[in-house]
DNA sequence: GGAAATGTTTAGTGTCACCTAAACTATTTC
DNA sequence: GAAATAGTTTAGGTGACACTAAACATTTCC
């Protein structure tokens, strides 16, 4: 429970990229931290191994790493941090939704814990940052509950967007013209056979995604008539 | 007028630390350097001479640095940040003033100028920060000219507190703690011999104030009656 | 005006975080 | 089950930024 001596940003990076495929596929391979990062694999090896001996995170040899309770705490407050900063920027400093995730991508190494509570304090504590990622509690609590993608939907099912993938802006803005954000309803319209696009109700709207976008798209299934809320909940 | 390819935050540092020790004495030594940096005199030698390379100062050997135009730029687009960050952690974060440099020394070489012109005029683009110090504008204008300090008043005068140091938290609070921030307007009632301590009239309480300490605060003469406005104007 | 004190620079190291190239290990495929 | 392929590690290197110790200038003092 010690207050976890400073880390470098490069290191938190490194505990946010793991604690993130993690969540997807068990554990981290070099590869894929690299990939993620961006730098070459055998720079990973060495990281890894210094992370290992700080505690920070088990490695098998060949096997992959998965972080220790202590490497989770320190990714999970750097989660947090990104979250709180980016949902911040976005609702007290009018950011557009695509630009918060680079600006929040620097600050969130610099921010003191005290700014990050009093940025959260100042909007209300939310839930969620503006791509719908809950944001974890101060002492590392996250609903982190893996949601459906929009592609596994069934043909004409309802269901409420919860998240985005706030990695790629370009992305975002296309998807914001579509109506596609946090809190928006859509139906399954139709699904074109062998990996065809996918036919979505989106308001009185009809679209056409691909499956990859699709992919990138996490939603809940709703039944019935719509909610009033547009705003993810959570 | 290049954008100036990315500086790191060191680099920032010495420009920020360059820029001041000029202002008040001519040609910024070796040793004044280090001293603001707390780093060792020989490692600011290193230093120099690589950003003499990048055409941000110049260096004299053993006659100290001046910095060129693009350091000056460089220099004052830093500052800003600094004190555009400290404004807005006060004034929309409720930070209390003695900790908003602290926290404003990391977040300066993170944030875009885009976030800095957002705070900025998020709290009505003030001119000054919260210890009085003149904010420059995004151009990289200031209106730094010298102010008189405290210590240099005459005996009887009066004299509206303009600026304050900021470096020294506890200070801060104890200036505070005085009644002595920027807009508080004193009278110098007394002056000890053998550089004693100076008593200072503020509001309605006498106050015995050593000379350094005096020295760091920065008054503009105010004759006559005092007026309504208790924050620093300009 | 020469020695001492002070200030500055050079030389040589260390750490962090990245890189490439080459060697090695594991897994997949035929 | 051996060969091809994919993934991982080691070895050696680079740049930025700090350090200490020692050499070198400049200024000050007697």
């Amino acid at each position: 429970m010690r207050p976890a001596r400073d880390l470098t940003a490069p290191v938190e990076d490194y505990l946010k990229a793991i604690y993130d495929i993690e969540r997807s596929s068990g554990a981290a391979a070099t590869t894929d931290i690299a990939q993620r990062l961006s730098i070459a694999p055998a720079s990973v090896s060495g990281m890894v191994r210094r992370l290992a001996g700080q505690g920070l995170l088990q490695h098998q040899r060949y096997r992959g790493v998965t972080l220790t309770a202590g490497g989770r705490r320190a990714a999970l407050r750097t989660i947090r941090r990104h979250r709180v900063i980016e949902a911040y920027l976005a609702r007290a400093l009018g950011y557009p939704w695509d630009r918060v995730h680079e600006e929040a991508e620097r600050l969130e190494h610099a921010a003191s814990d005290e700014l990050i509570d009093r940025m959260a304090a100042a909007i209300g504590t939310p839930a969620v940052d503006p791509h719908g990622a809950p944001i974890p509690s101060r002492d590392g609590t996250v609903d982190d509950r893996p949601l459906r993608s929009l592609a596994e939907l069934e043909v004409g099912g309802r269901a409420r967007v919860m998240r985005v993938s706030d990695e790629s802006a370009p992305m975002l803005r296309y998807l914001s013209e579509l109506g596609i954000r946090p809190g928006a309803v859509l139906t399954l319209v139709g699904r074109a056979p062998f990996e065809g696009p996918l036919t979505i109700g989106v308001g009185r709207h009809q679209r056409q995604v691909g499956p990859a976008l699709a992919a990138q798209v996490q939603v809940e299934p709703v039944r019935g008539h719509v909610r009033r809320g547009r705003r993810a909940r959570r």
